[in-house]
DNA sequence: TGAGGTTAGATTGTATGCAATAGTCTCAGA
DNA sequence: TCTGAGACTATTGCATACAATCTAACCTCA
């Protein structure tokens, strides 16, 4: 396997849970595992650790740190003011470019990927292979951040949204489906440079993605699923 | 030097501005001027990227990533709410700890810490060492991070306020001394157990301070200071 | 029997050396 | 003069080897 990657494999690991939390992660362990040297190993964890996914205490070793289930709200509503920031400041720069005409070859790039992100989505939904839609609303979402121009609230978005990734570990989401048109109104507001309405939307489209998940969470309580 | 904080070093060299957002970090010569091989600057240079301070491309290499200082609003409006976040959780374990009677032997080393650092920045501001300041400021809001129990928020605190330090890198704050005795206003109500009480003094105090950075920001703006 | 010090083993931290890749510079050809 | 192909160099990526440190088991002694 690509070293370069070994990091992304972990994470992956971590967050679909296949890596409890309190999981001790030995450095040799996870190199002949990867069939790599503890040298990437190593510099994975670093990247984990400062993402909040892995706890490192010098000379002892790295565990996988607690889930972030407990602060399921707290991390939603930090979402929901950071994504409504990308969106503000993505068509913020719409608004820009469409009055003063700077190319921007990055911008364009993005702002293509994400068409076809969405008939990707279209045709995901059409075809019914719905486990497949997570990833592809995951990459609008970072999508838009990357419009947004900001590296600081992209880097945030990464941290958080991993955080949230791992909140769904054990559920499928079913919201996928009612939510992925929503994207388009988020995305009009952007292209149109209206920047109250484009982070307004993508506001109530976070907030009704938290609603969601609390919903779920609540109907796996009922039918007793965990205790 | 010890190698193990390398990455702190170098962290503080980009947030005070000795190295300049786009400069090039090449491996062999920070490894050079802190004495240490390669191995441990790759390692920080990994944490760096993952909290967004610098920006990395295989077999390229890393840069200084761009100032956060574009996002200001958005990071102190982020701030506002994971902070709120913060000392509502700590209020709610303060309670749980009144009520329950667990004993939790880092609870109350840390809440020790916090009456420690109450008293060190009333001695600096007593003696008029306002540069002490900050970094005691700093440590009050992350011993109530602390207290909130949630690794979570305090990675994501780690986060952000990296990026806000870096905004106040050209600018001694002169907020301080105003600022400081709302802490005990907080903490009171993080130890009577009064969560919605307490997440709102520490969402208008981090407010005010945001508000502060914005009136300096003007003030130099109309003194000319930088164009 | 139990408390404290001690040593052996396992694990992490770092240095060195080599392999892989990207960017650059040169030079032939049109 | 411009263009493109190819080698060259600087730099990053990684594997191996060794040093530093922690943990736990054991042993000593009161």
């Amino acid at each position: 396997m690509s070293p370069l990657v070994v990091g992304a494999r972990i994470r992956a690991d971590i967050i679909s849970g296949v890596l409890e939390p309190g999981t001790k992660l030995r450095e040799t362990a996870l190199a002949e595992q990867y069939a790599v040297s503890r040298i990437p190993v190593r510099e994975a964890l670093r990247s984990l650790e400062a993402e909040g996914l892995v706890e490192s205490r010098p000379y002892v070793g790295s565990i996988v740190a607690p889930s972030p289930i407990e602060d399921a709200e707290d991390l939603f509503e930090i979402r929901i003011v950071l994504e409504s920031a990308t969106a503000r400041r993505a068509a913020k720069r719409a608004a820009a470019h469409a009055g003063g005409g700077e190319p921007d070859p990055r911008w364009r790039t993005v702002r293509k990927e994400i068409n076809e992100i969405l008939e990707a989505g279209d045709a995901v939904i059409a075809e019914g292979r719905f486990e497949d839609l997570a990833v592809l609303n995951m990459r609008f979402h970072f999508a838009i951040a990357e419009l947004s121009g900001s590296l600081s609230l992209i880097s945030l978005l990464r941290q958080i949204s991993g955080k949230i990734e791992w909140l769904y570990s054990l559920n499928v989401s079913r919201r996928g489906t009612q939510a992925w048109p929503e994207h388009r109104a988020i995305l009009a507001a952007v292209d149109a440079g209206q920047e109250t309405n484009a982070a307004a939307l993508m506001g109530a489209h976070v907030a009704r993605s938290r609603d969601a998940y609390f919903a779920m969470m609540a109907e796996r309580a009922e039918s007793g699923v965990d205790e």
